[in-house]
DNA sequence: CGAACCCTTGACAGAAATCAACTAAGGTGG
DNA sequence: CCACCTTAGTTGATTTCTGTCAAGGGTTCG
């Protein structure tokens, strides 16, 4: 691992405050590995054996039923997934696969609950992580339940724009038709749901989304700090804290 | 408040582990109050001042987003709730209203952190119980995403059922428009959901659910440890553990 | 007894999934 | 370089599902 990379797993919330042996001792336990797009790192059911912190590239979190799947959240670096399971040692309840090559530290997770156990601030940021956790997935629920599929998309368009700063275009991080299963639809109605959106002031091209009219667009989604935000971190496609090195396209 | 209540409470995974005068101070510097059916304890948006510890009676966490509302989940004795809010020092994501009469401890934020500040053990069960809470939301998710309308009935159905040791008959614990609400529909359609269950074996008489093919209901729920269960506690309407004191009826 | 309220039912409209066909772009191999 | 294949995305037609509106039955409670 470079060293850049470990200063800023360091830097994560859940990392800044622990002690430096115990950090140390985490990352020692830890393997770093790399691995190349579209291969599948575990499935819901498997026991939970390791905490991933997602140095490089993107993974996907899915969850399937009967024949079903749907994309229940995107990581993206420098990020962690799968902390609830590792803590309870209990079985993942999603599938991880990476979208990009992507490099990984896996701690596996006695190790993580010995340091939480010998480390009272480690125990004090893992409770922070867990609650924001929580309060990402209440979020995402709250939209499912309280908006429409053409609410959703517009509530998406309209954080995503916030997050470039406010910007009038961006480009999609993810394919259509994961945002589509992100958002709780086919593909086809996000093709069709984006096409009602002209009439709110967004317009799209290909992989990338102008707002043309963002007052339409506000009132179509009334976006809302205890659904939408106000910490874009706390939820969504491409949810975490994202790396320090922007590329512009995905 | 009574000594076996305070018992109750102690009792609960959340504090059986901490220290007896960790204990005494989260109690002493909490509030017991009783409350009438209907009244709002608390509204989305506002400060997480307490946590709330329900001791008596019936609580609904419900969401609002424009004029919709729709209910996350009802919990009942001796059961807490609004933990993630009060450790974050954020705003509620849901709204809280009583059901029944209710009694609630409720213990104010601050010595809330506190207390799991000085006492590790406490930090511990803390982080315990929000790794459950989080993965029982994204089991919600994961029903709402995966199944539909009818489906997710069918495994309430059997789950409810399961809860009461596999009885081929059970009283709905809440009224139905509620539970239309928590299944992500409306009563409407949940009155049509509970006739097309005919077909799968689910006769319906009031309140009262009569499972009369419970292969062909299993058929049609497929249920799933990954979504329902295996702990019947981590999540659902009526999900924390149960008073010892049980009512035939709600 | 009347007034709410819950639940149900029917009729309808809107939303969304499904199925199928078609386009466009990118990659592969001849 | 081109023919071919695969895949993402779109579009249309159709069906299914779901929400909405309205009305009526039953219950509870004042």
């Amino acid at each position: 691992m470079r060293e850049s990379q470990r200063a800023e797993i360091r830097a994560l919330p859940l990392f800044r405050d622990m002690r430096a042996e115990s950090f140390d001792r985490l990352l020692q336990a830890g393997y770093v590995q790399s691995f190349p797009p579209q291969l599948d790192l575990f499935e819901q059911g498997e026991a939970a054996d390791f905490l991933h912190i997602l140095i490089e590239g993107m993974v996907e979190l899915y969850a399937s039923w009967q024949a079903r799947e749907s994309t229940m959240t995107i990581v993206r670096p420098v990020g962690t997934f799968i902390l609830a399971a590792c803590i309870r040692d209990a079985p993942y309840l999603m599938s991880a696969r990476t979208l990009e090559k992507s490099r990984l530290v896996m701690v596996p997770a006695p190790d993580l609950r010995a340091v939480f156990r010998s480390d009272p601030a480690f125990a004090m940021s893992t409770i922070d992580e867990l609650a924001q956790c929580y309060r990402a997935v209440v979020r995402h629920s709250k939209t499912l339940k309280l908006r429409t599929a053409r609410e959703r998309l517009a509530a998406y368009v309209l954080r995503q724009s916030e997050r470039d700063g406010g910007a009038a275009s961006f480009v999609l991080p993810v394919e259509k038709r994961m945002l589509a299963s992100y958002l709780g639809m086919t593909a086809e109605n996000l093709s069709r749901a984006f096409k009602t959106l002209l009439d709110d002031g967004v317009k799209v091209d290909g992989n990338r989304i102008i707002i043309t009219d963002r007052a339409a667009l506000v009132a179509r989604a009334a976006p809302d700090p205890l659904i939408d935000g106000p910490d874009a971190s706390e939820s969504g496609v491409v949810p975490l804290r994202r790396a320090a090195t922007g590329r512009p396209e995905s």
